[in-house]
DNA sequence: TCCATGTTGGTCCAGTCAGTCCAACATAGT
DNA sequence: ACTATGTTGGACTGACTGGACCAACATGGA
């Protein structure tokens, strides 16, 4: 294989993805790629395929990398209530992080899935089940309503992203998440 | 004043506004809103202005219709909880509905926040905290703690838009309502 | 009746879009 | 050193965008 890759993919899918959280598929035009790249149209096309192909590698790195974060704090907690409080810590300190965009990549393409193509539809539904079922899983062990329980929170979760999005402060989005850690609280130790 | 308007103004600015809901601001181009319509260009900006004025209208009717009927599910309840049970069947019925689009136009548009004009975004903010402050009003009568759960009812509704936008069932809506009902229920009766 | 005023729907325009193409280039194997 | 192979970034294309414009039209008042 001769004449290698002149650029780091990853670091580039990152500036690709951080675009198109910022501003949405719709919003976000090649040109705008092109000149937070770096990178020629060649390049982009030759290496990830077109807008759509970006788009996908873009949700799949963006449920990678914190999907991580969301499974290390569910994991190894004493009680539901500390699992889900660490599960919104999560998003809380990524909205509180002003390097990166507001509200979540993936409800925000939720929100344009009827202008989405089917395949990055249908991924856009499978990464959110697959964010239900991390939360079911850590409640398990604690509650027979685990179901019901983690769909709540990963609708309160998408519930900070819209909010935030919105301009609510901090506080405000702390304290919907802390309503929200009281409501699980209230139904594990009661009917669990 | 001769040369009378030949269509419904109000009529045509819910076709206007169902297509923002639909596709939101971005994907919706003149050439949807002439078809939808059926009316010329220059009837539109004639009276409407362009994109964003039409835009802003359609926010307007939006706020109006469904405030309407938010403002009457939450008045005149004998508790908090069944004031919040009423005011999330607005929205479930109304994404029930096969007539309209999924989820909600403001939480659509704060999503899409970045990318709109000044005007529209500071519109888009202060419609959902007419709305919390509606909800307020509603638990001021029942619990100190009305504008803290103020706050997370209207996060709630939010993220029943983003879980229908996203494909989620009539079912499972009703189901993250609940939960967010019996919380309302638990701080109501347990701390007020 | 006739004209001033407002409406209508189509045409036109400059800018932007996603995507294609390719000539110049850099490398790895021989 | 030479060449086959993959990379690069810019030039180009046809389609579409929001918006400006206008000639034909419809109406109400004088």
């Amino acid at each position: 294989m001769a004449g290698r890759k002149q650029f780091d993919v990853d670091r580039a899918l990152d500036q690709v993805m951080t675009l198109f959280w910022q501003r949405g598929y719709a919003e976000t035009s090649l040109e705008h790629i092109v000149s937070a790249t770096g990178l020629g149209k060649g390049s982009l096309y030759g290496t990830f395929g077109g807008k759509a192909e970006l788009f996908r590698r873009s949700l799949d790195r963006y449920a990678d990398t914190y999907g991580r974060q969301y499974e290390a704090a569910l994991s190894g907690r004493p009680t539901p209530a500390l699992a889900i409080q660490a599960f919104f810590d999560v998003v809380l300190a990524r909205i509180a992080d002003p390097r990166l965009p507001g509200g979540c990549l993936i409800a925000l393409s939720a929100m344009a899935a009827p202008t989405l193509d089917d395949g990055n539809r249908d991924r856009v539904s499978a990464l959110l089940e697959h964010q239900r079922q991390r939360v079911q899983a850590a409640l398990d062990a604690f509650t027979p309503d685990a179901a019901e329980l983690a769909l709540f929170v990963v609708s309160t979760n998408q519930a900070l992203a819209v909010m935030d999005r919105a301009g609510a402060s901090a506080e405000q989005l702390a304290s919907v998440a802390s309503v929200a850690v009281r409501a699980v609280e209230a139904s594990t130790s009661a009917a669990g």
